[in-house]
DNA sequence: TCTGGGGTCCTAGGACCC
DNA sequence: TCTGGGGTCCTAGGACCC
């Protein structure tokens, strides 16, 4: 019997390398994807290409910023349909290797493999990647997923690297505690507040420590993630919403209260098409609402009962929307519908 | 740098009940 | 009377990820 692997494929640049495959005349030239296109916009980088990042252009940063950076790149709207297609036929083509595939977004799966030589097989899944659709992946391996996961920053672009127990101390241990994933800046700031700056030294934190500061699961959590312990299980198992959102930023403020609800409506009558589409009766609704300059708020009301009916949604969300100050201009609106959580197990 | 959209999970406080 | 302890639900916000 041959081993259990994890394996994580991430496609390099995916929007980027869709639209520069689609159009040739792109390849080998900046290509910033994000909003409708128009760097004027409010609107964020959604992905840039290598040649786009040479110029310090990176995803999340506001289009604005990234035309100042490199006023020459090409601006492209984000065109979804187009990439969930690619992003299927990635999947199909993963799926044909007769392995375990649990999608966790557009660009990336990971991969349960028995294999004597995980190295061979994340090469076979590369070649079968480039074959199907002509693009580029790179490959972590790992003996769970998080090590996968991360041992595929490592092998970008394009390529293969393995981050087991048996390398993750020499790799790991004094790399910033940012470089886990679960690990933000924000914790990994108080983190290094509490002089704990490395990986090493979180794994060698204290549990009842971290718990004080970061909860009593959060901060534990955070000394197995510098453990390098991770979920092995790879699941195909489809997954179960917990929610559906729409939201909207708007390019110019609103601050007339008949429009501000009337937004709030059109959000509520799409997520219920949502709600409708997913086949489960919505059990909370919540509004999120963006104040001038950057302030967010939510607010949000438990169901009288369980619905999918448009006029119950629309009316809790206006309902919702009552309980905010109102009269301060608005940048953005949102409406989410929560679903009743799926049992464990 | 003037900061998207769609998600998930955790935390913490207060209400309420026994 | 001057004060408990646990459980559950509701709500708001924070952090992170793709």
């Amino acid at each position: 019997m041959t081993g259990g692997w994890v394996l994580h494929v991430d496609l390099d640049q995916f929007l980027a390398a869709v639209e520069q495959a689609r159009h040739p005349e792109l390849r080998g030239k900046p290509v910033v994807i994000g909003g409708n296109g128009d760097p004027t916009e409010r609107a964020v980088v959604a992905t840039a290409s290598y040649e786009a990042r040479e110029f310090g252009i990176q995803s999340g940063m506001p289009l604005r910023t990234a035309a100042k950076r490199c006023p020459e790149a090409i601006f492209l709207p984000s065109d979804a349909p187009a990439y969930e297609e690619v992003s299927e036929r990635v999947m199909a083509a993963l799926r044909g290797l007769d392995v375990v595939v649990e999608v966790i977004g557009w660009d990336e799966a990971f991969l349960g493999v028995r294999t004597g030589d995980p190295e061979a097989f994340a090469a076979l899944v590369r070649d079968t990647v480039r074959e199907a659709t002509g693009l580029s992946c790179s490959v972590g391996i790992g003996d769970n997923k998080l090590r996968a996961k991360i041992a595929t920053g490592f092998a970008k672009p394009a390529g293969i690297y393995r981050l087991t127990r048996d390398n993750w101390v020499e790799v790991m241990a004094d790399r910033p505690t940012d470089a886990l994933w679960g690990i933000g800046g924000k914790t990994s700031r108080k983190l290094a507040e509490m002089g704990v700056g490395t990986v090493a030294q979180l794994a060698r934190s204290s549990p009842e420590t971290l718990a004080a500061r970061f909860g009593p699961r959060m901060g534990p959590w955070y000394r197995t993630l510098a453990l390098g312990a991770g979920d092995p299980e790879v699941t195909a198992t489809p997954w179960i919403a917990r929610s559906r959102s729409r939201e909207t930023t708007f390019q110019r403020n609103l601050t007339e209260p008949g429009q501000i609800s009337e937004q709030v409506a059109a959000l509520a009558r799409r997520v219920t098409q949502d709600v409708l589409d997913e086949g489960r009766p919505a059990v909370r609704v919540a509004v999120k609402v963006r104040f001038a300059p950057f302030i967010t708020q939510t607010r949000s009301m438990t169901l009288p009962e369980p619905t999918t009916s448009a006029g119950d949604i629309e009316r809790a969300a206006l309902t919702v929307l009552e309980k905010f100050e109102s009269g301060r201009p608005v940048r953005l609106l949102g409406v989410r519908a929560e679903f009743e959580p799926p049992p464990e197990d």
